[in-house]
DNA sequence: TTATGCTTGTGAATGTGAACACAAGCACGA
DNA sequence: TCGTGCTTGTGTTCACATTCACAAGCATAA
């Protein structure tokens, strides 16, 4: 499988397999097929072989895929090996509730400061950080911060960003319904709950 | 374009398009065309017009789609032109992120019910509903609700989601990080913002 | 009324990702 | 040491989604 360009869409499941090598480390299991790793993801056997074949060979034939080996490959492809500081910035109800989030750890991602622009949440402590005013931003770069998640009303997101780029920030994971403009070196991920469950009632 | 079977991904950019009509209505402008939509949207001309063409001609040749009519239009296919009722489970920090977050009601969502099995915070307010014991969840049946937001820690998910299904609940917007079984005729989105977040250090 | 300019709607072509089917190969036991 | 059973890794096939390219057609103005 050299020489192959790895789908977008492979690596958008890449932490769905960190998670589930995760767990089953959790539950004690050695080792797991693709076939037992496909019914718990609800995906098909062959994806998954596919998937992790394009990194190189790391099952044994007859008995599957080492879990506590493979989560460690895993883990290294996607940078997640070592530490990866983020800001978050927006201090309201869905910033804290993000800040509290314990799944973040699971990825190896540590919320490293938090920015408001509200003087009146500035000085209090959210999770483990002390939300700092929304002006010093720029002590992202200073603490060699490149992912952040913006959770700031949606008419402040773009300014917002705008800064961001300023900080050498590389990635951004939007929480606001809105499109960013962004430089093509950086990365953005965007989700609206909203818009999310705005395709159920089609189906039902 | 009759007799096409439509495409899941064309469902998926639905509601975004029903956000950017939205938006677009409030600016006053009453027509727009799929070049400057897609620039608005970051997509191709030609996907627009094909994905609004499968349900039918909204557009005027030589003008383009007039913004209202279209907004109305998709609002219907997505069957959100009636008000679509929707309960939440789980009064946490993100629970209550949720039951406020203002972009719901741009799709025509209502958060009508609330609940929590933690005793301190049933009775209390969170949004303008009142936070009910999760004992009284048939109360979704009774209110003919059929949509559920679960904000729920992950080990608990998967035993409210049993409740839900004899609720008649027939679509989930789940934010645990884990996965469900649920019947064949129940539809769930599952969203890990850790999961999300977890692809971006990969592209820098 | 007719010509012009612009944008839609859509069959066809292209590109991308999923699924299949089977050879390759390890582990375990006889 | 050899055979058996099971599961991986992967070339190929198939299905789905995107993009192209252009005819169809409305609106506006001469």
């Amino acid at each position: 499988m050299k020489y192959h360009k790895i789908p977008d869409e492979t690596i958008r499941r890449m932490p769905m397999y960190l998670r589930a090598f995760s767990m089953l480390k959790t539950e004690h299991q050695d080792t797991i097929s693709s076939i037992h790793l496909a019914e718990r993801l609800h995906l098909k056997p062959p994806q998954i072989r596919k998937d992790l074949s394009y990194f190189g060979a790391f099952g044994t034939r007859g008995i599957g895929y080492p879990v506590s080996s493979t989560a460690k490959q895993i883990r290294s492809i996607l940078k997640l090996n070592i530490t990866q500081k983020a800001a978050l910035i927006g201090a309201g109800r869905l910033g804290a509730a993000i800040a509290e989030y314990p799944g973040f750890s699971m990825f190896g991602f540590d919320i490293a400061a938090i920015f408001d622009n509200e003087p009146s949440k500035i000085g209090t402590k959210v999770g483990k950080n002390v939300v700092e005013d929304i002006s010093k931003i720029s002590m992202i770069r200073d603490l060699d911060i490149h992912l952040a998640i913006l959770a700031v009303p949606a008419d402040a997101a773009q300014s917002v960003v705008d800064m961001l780029v300023g900080c050498h920030v590389k990635g951004i994971l939007n929480l606001s319904p809105c499109y960013l403009v962004v430089p093509r070196s950086m990365k953005v991920v965007t989700i609206d709950l909203a818009m999310e469950l705005g395709t159920l009632p089609y189906y039902m």
